[in-house]
DNA sequence: GATAGACTAGTCAAGATCGACTAGAATGAT
DNA sequence: ATCATTCTAGTCGATCTTGACTAGTCTATC
């Protein structure tokens, strides 16, 4: 139930971000927590492995740097070799869909272990749920239009409508 | 990228499956793979150690069957523990909802690194693919209508308009 | 009646993942 | 000045996940 796709997207991500400039792992580990945690799940201990391996395969490199009387601490950026990993995985991942799993539907295949009326609060309360999303989106989209911002919200409007269809259903019975 | 929520899903799918019959594990990670595949992801040696686990704790009890002359197996069924964890999982995890993560994007990030015009031929190969993910669907839909499959094709339209606004915005650059 | 291929029923080692932890530096509060 | 917090920078162990493998059975074909 975890495993979605694995196209080198986490790779394709460091990598896309070391382009930009060099960065430590902090930096980029704080980055994708606290800019991109909201789309993509990518721990810091995760990021750190993962820089670990492309520089043992050359796709970066890391240098040690000290500043100030802060401890060290290596400064990874993206070499001639990992610049043309990230055009190839770039080309390869950008065409490519597959239907990703939605773990939280599980509870769908039971519905018919509760009961009619319980089952619609339960279903309601999810509606709820998906509802409070939106509105937190639409803080964002005021601000920052962008096309992971307007993906969300297709993706949210269509739970809410799926969510309607069923509950309606539930209730003309 | 791969955890996108855990309230327990893995455990309610096996206990409501062992809820409608017992089974053995080779039984029970088929008819995962045959029938719910396209929804969810557990592998089978992922299924057995849950098995192992829920059996530790008391949810499922086996006992050894030797039938013809084929190896003796397990067979797995729900406790009544287990169905008491059945009853209170399946109403914590339906209400709730969590944006699942769509490693997919990832590329979207950077699209800014490709040529307009080989921009769009990606875009498009995308879209092409969810049009194939949606013509396969309608198949399924004739012969079965389930909430499980009207999620999904809404899903699929969702992303299609989307990649269809994508595509426009590139176009008239 | 021999060989190939698929089905049954699982196990296991290798690798991935992440929560929790360390430890020093800077900052703020009293 | 002192104490508590937060920030920086990362590491590590425990757990989770799965591809690949084993090993026996049945089925069909030539």
């Amino acid at each position: 139930m975890k495993k979605i796709t694995d196209a080198g997207e986490r790779e394709l991500l460091l990598l896309g971000l070391l382009r930009r400039r060099e960065m430590h792992g902090y930096q980029l580990s704080d980055f994708l927590e606290t800019h991109l945690g909201m789309f993509f799940d990518l721990k810091k201990a995760t990021a750190y492995n993962l820089l670990g391996k492309m520089e043992k395969v050359g796709w970066v490199t890391s240098r040690e740097e000290k500043e100030g009387r802060r401890p060290v601490r290596r400064v990874f950026a993206i070499s001639p070799e990992g610049e043309s990993i990230f055009q190839d995985l770039l080309r390869r991942v950008l065409p490519r869909y597959e239907f990703p799993a939605f773990p939280a539907n599980v509870p769908i295949l039971f519905l018919d272990a509760l009961s009619s009326g319980e089952k619609m609060d339960l279903l309601k309360e999810r509606r709820g749920e998906v509802e409070k999303c939106l509105g937190a989106l639409g803080l964002h989209l005021d601000h920052v239009p962008h096309p992971l911002l307007d993906h969300r919200r297709r993706i949210l409007q269509a739970e809410l409508d799926w969510l309607g269809v069923l509950i309606e259903g539930a209730e003309k019975k």
